[in-house]
DNA sequence: CGGTATCCAAACTGATACTG
DNA sequence: CAGTATCAGTTTGGATACCG
């Protein structure tokens, strides 16, 4: 059973430029994809509620977003045929799974924004005297 | 002690647009920047090394990378000044504890690889059959 | 060796307008 | 309400060439 084809698949395999997780990775990491994962922890939100949840997000990128996640398994979309429409997400078992292990990334880093950006200016102020960008 | 500034980083806030949050999380969830993580776990390498080890990265996009993480504080880069150059990379304590972070996420979605590609494939075989995009 | 500079193609993004 | 279509601006990314 371990055949060739195994081996492509194979644990730990990130760094390897031809690891089908690269796709994954790049749809759950995307910009909005780990906020709507976040956004939809526990509940069922519509489109428009999801749209004002996440700030910033356009029409075109939540629905892109939506359509991707959904295809990838981390989200159900129930559209009630009625007018006007009525369209549903939350999250499938997979996308609570993923969304607690990006929480605790999102948590962590939101109790250490404030470190990092000083960090980040203290850094530019010592080596960026000289160049601008 | 409780002015108007602290409530622009309140946490939970990553739902926001103001939170500068996302510019951290936009270069800690880049393409590179999470895979530099995961190379520089318990070790010091070099830039070629790392380059080596980093799948598909180019010189360019992995020098910007570098440059950023070293800004944002979670890596240390350390020129010794001899001919040939020899640069070493690694990890901050910062760095360190975003490693953990990220090695969860990238753990539990290489253990699902798997599922989520089948999953998008029959989505698509069911849902796609009229429109190839 | 460890980058930077330049150029260019492709992908991403948002604003706007439109549809069922 | 929940999108899609179109267009334009920005960003990203890689190839190549060059430099200290």
């Amino acid at each position: 059973m371990t055949n060739s084809l195994d081996l492509k698949i194979k644990k730990g395999d990130l760094l390897n430029a031809d690891c089908p997780s690269r796709d994954i990775l790049k749809r759950l990491l995307g910009r909005w994809s780990l906020l709507v994962l976040i956004a939809l922890k526990q509940e069922t939100l519509r489109f428009s509620a999801l749209r004002r949840r996440i700030g910033g997000v356009s029409e075109r990128m939540l629905a892109q977003t939506l359509r991707h996640m959904e295809e990838d398994g981390f989200i159900v979309r129930i559209a009630h045929d009625v007018v006007p429409p009525h369209v549903e997400y939350y999250l499938t078992p997979l996308g609570c799974e993923a969304e607690t292990r990006v929480a605790l990334l999102a948590e962590w880093l939101e109790n250490n924004i404030t470190g990092i950006m000083a960090h980040r200016q203290a850094f530019s102020a010592e080596s960026g005297r000289h160049e601008e960008h």
